[in-house]
DNA sequence: ACTCTTGACAAGAATAATTCTAATTTGATA
DNA sequence: TATCAAATTAGAATTATTCTTGTCAAGAGT
């Protein structure tokens, strides 16, 4: 949390509620999810503060915009390369952190300059698969 | 084209246009460039029209709704199991066809029962490199 | 040929997520 | 502690998508 004060951020309170939420949070939330927790200590919270945050956090590198649920973008403080794993029926996500050997060839690269990548798993959680066969 | 008559799909005029648009399309369209596209020759097409029949399809795996561009789904026509490389300035995607061993272990797997898997590969393409370094 | 049923279409309203605007306030620094 | 750029706020605006409602068309059975 110290960090932020380098990295040219201005530390607020509410961006100090947003970074204390996120802290080790595991649960790859919405901006959403992230508005209602805060609110609750901060009921003057906005909206546009908690996207301002996560953009700012995400050009600085400290938050990862996720593209995996089809409805919203969801957030993952964790920084470290990983990748996904998400029940496609109740979207909980969860991290992998194995690695994987994904050279691109030449050919598949079409002249691109490959910069990243990421692999999202999909499956049934098992409190889904308990829920209901279907 | 012939074998959607064997899925249960009434063929009419707007579906045969969106299918004969998406039929070896390597563009991943979205919603909308399906809609301004087909429009041409469909003034009366509307975007319900659209996202119905994706949707429809989607359901029979006929074609496969991508949530790699943050902004918005994009579709793709292409049913055989592949990844795709994502340009980040641009947002072109082109499919991968090569084959990586993505088994997860058990510990990974978190008691999910995994169903797929997706690789996304990140980079600037050719065109954007070449635009301006930045 | 007539009627029924069903599925598909169109237009626009409604919704949900996100971004933008403009006015105000605040944190960091001199 | 005065200053000022940056941050916050509330709400409007925007964008993508879904929903609603009325209409229409094709095929099934009479």
């Amino acid at each position: 949390m110290e960090k932020y004060k380098d990295i040219g951020l201005k530390l607020t309170p509410q961006r100090l509620a947003i970074l204390g939420y996120l802290e080790g949070n595991k649960e790859h939330p919405s901006a959403e999810d992230i508005y209602k927790a805060v609110s609750k200590k901060f009921p003057t919270m906005s909206f546009a503060t908690v996207y301002n945050t996560l953009e700012t956090l995400r050009e600085r590198g400290e938050v990862l915009e996720l593209t995996i649920d089809p409805n919203k973008k969801r957030f993952d403080p964790n920084t470290k390369f990983h990748h996904h794993l998400i029940c496609l029926k109740c979207k909980k996500i969860i991290d992998i952190h194995s690695d994987y050997n994904l050279d691109i060839s030449k050919s598949d690269r079409a002249g691109f300059e490959i910069v990243g990548n990421h692999i999202e798993f999909y499956g049934i959680c098992q409190k889904c698969k308990k829920a209901h066969g279907s």
